[in-house]
DNA sequence: CTGAAAGCGCTTACAG
DNA sequence: CTGAAAGCGCTTACAG
């Protein structure tokens, strides 16, 4: 039924050693006579060889799994996620790698998952902090790739990318400032995320630069979920005779925002002005159209792809190209 | 290094066959008392059997292959493609398989992809009518799934899931004509897909049920990209005095009316009714909030994987459980 | 109830 | 430049 190796071998008269070789071109050299025929013999019998068997042997799958968020179901209201995915499938795709996806419940069957399936390293997208995972992950011994937790994981299996948070939420204040805002709210997100803290920890610092204390009260929200955001504002918005600026943690946040101030009746950007982070691609079909800090999802993508796999491929190993950061852009519309 | 089927019988003082049979828990009998040793040594050890060895002998991976889309990005810009990758992450991890994505190029270099990596199925969503992937895919001889094609390729090893479109239009055309409209207009997606055909011989028919001839005005866009839509709409709205209705072919399209109707200065519902298709996570937050027809489409990505599970498993190949429509659901907000 | 051995389809030292 | 053979980590007939 399958057209092995050996059938290669038999029909162009060499040894299944000699068809190896040519199909890898080397290690060792074959006489160019015996290359074409085993070539054209390949060809004619439609051969393919079977990467389960060449993975048994090398010991690589050319597999890199991926776990996405803490939910599957992240993959679906979470752009950020697709937008980096995009990003890994095309790195994936220059170097010749396949995109698993692990779904399994616990951390303890995700590590058996992983044992039993080899892939050549793992990937993780906006991991919480806290989790063992990535510990159990580095455990297993592969190379992990993680996006969106700055340089947290560092180590030298691991290769962080991120966007670079201290500029993007210093490109949003200063924005803000220039619109006149002093008064500023942040609709922050999943306070177990290293982007979450981080961008807390600038916020709070240009707040002091300006002569502000900041306190709880600047932090609404503390949640992805459109719901929760949406009650969270509308509260605040009820209480508060002055809001000025609402900046939001992602732009689904900056979505639930809008929203709530449309049925609060206020309009955007007179009465409040919103600034959302990532910029999905519905932000320009908003109303109003979203102003965001544009975060450049698909090279993030690409980029920890490209470091595993120099990882995994024993090259570029170098301290500094395991941390990576891009700059952010900020994209200016109509809710500023 | 890695802990093997080997060192688990030599530590247990078993044959490999012995370690084999209680892993699988058959198809031979092994004594209590020896798998109890067995099961012992196995968790003493840390010892996970390897996957690859395992596919190599059963010739079944356990992997399911995915192709999203023409091109990688619609994961990104279509939560059409997100939520039926939910659902069959959910039903790939209900039936034990993993899902990898197939990123490879051109027709060719997918089906090469295939025979070499030999997942146990293929799945595409949303098929482009015309390509002879489909073709090239059943080829290799493995279980195929299609989503968002109804039965169009309807095969003994294929499995179908979809919305059932004849429901879903005429539940939105009956919604206009309760709303007073007669004069629709459809911003359709890509010519080239099923569900577009279908969809467009569904509206035809209503409006003849209606007593009104359609002809090709009533049909703009023509295209699922946001700015194509943006002018097509924009266009259409210069030159007609008394629009009244715009059934959208998705979400996307229902975002990029909004926004040129919005720039051309006219109320939703009030002086254009807008109604869209899928109910995309961000309908509800558009706006204003969007009355569209909405699929199950994590339930559809579940059917998929379990038809196609049950296909390799050689359970449940009846016919009628080969193609598979789930009802669509009329959601009502604020643009109608 | 259990073990020794063949075999899945490859790669790569070992010999010539 | 090439072939015969061992081995990757499993499963499963074949024998007992």
């Amino acid at each position: 039924m399958m057209v092995t190796i050996r059938d290669v071998a038999k029909e162009s008269g060499v040894s299944v050693a000699t068809v190896s070789y040519v199909l890898n071109n080397g290690p060792r050299a074959v006489r160019p006579e015996t290359r074409e025929r085993v070539v054209s013999t390949m060809r004619r019998l439609n051969y393919h060889p079977n990467a389960v068997a060449r993975s048994l042997v090398r010991q690589r799958t050319h597999v890199m799994g991926i776990l996405v968020g803490d939910e599957q179901s992240e993959i679906v209201t979470n752009n950020y996620y697709a937008g980096i995915l995009a990003g890994v499938f095309a790195g994936a795709r220059q170097r010749g790698y396949n995109i698993t996806f692990f779904t399994a419940g616990t951390d303890k069957d995700i590590e058996h998952h992983i044992r039993a399936q080899q892939p050549d390293a793992m990937l993780m997208i906006a991991p919480r902090l806290g989790q063992d995972l990535p510990k159990r992950l580095k455990s297993v011994g592969i190379p992990l790739g993680i996006v969106g937790a700055g340089d947290f994981y560092e180590d030298d299996a691991t290769i962080c990318v991120d966007v670079d948070n201290v500029v993007g939420m210093r490109l949003g204040m200063q924005h803000l400032w220039e619109r006149g805002h002093r008064k500023i709210v942040y609709a922050i997100g999943n306070p177990n995320q290293e982007s979450t803290q981080v961008r807390r920890a600038v916020f709070e610092q240009v707040l002091r630069e300006w002569g502000i204390e900041p306190n709880d009260q600047d932090f609404i929200a503390h949640s992805f979920q459109a719901e929760v955001v949406y009650a969270a504002v509308q509260q605040y918005l009820e209480k508060t005779s002055t809001p000025t600026a609402i900046f939001a943690g992602n732009d689904g946040i900056a979505l639930a925002v809008l929203q709530a101030a449309r049925d609060k009746g206020l309009r955007v950007p007179e009465d409040v002005t919103v600034i959302g982070y990532d910029d999905w691609p519905v932000a320009s079909y908003m109303t109003p159209g979203l102003t965001t800090i544009q975060q450049p999802m698909h090279q993030i993508g690409e980029a920890v792809v490209q470091g595993l796999a120099n990882l995994i491929e024993k090259k570029n190993v170098k301290a500094e190209t395991r941390v990576k950061r891009f700059p952010p852009t900020l994209v200016v519309r109509d809710s500023t």
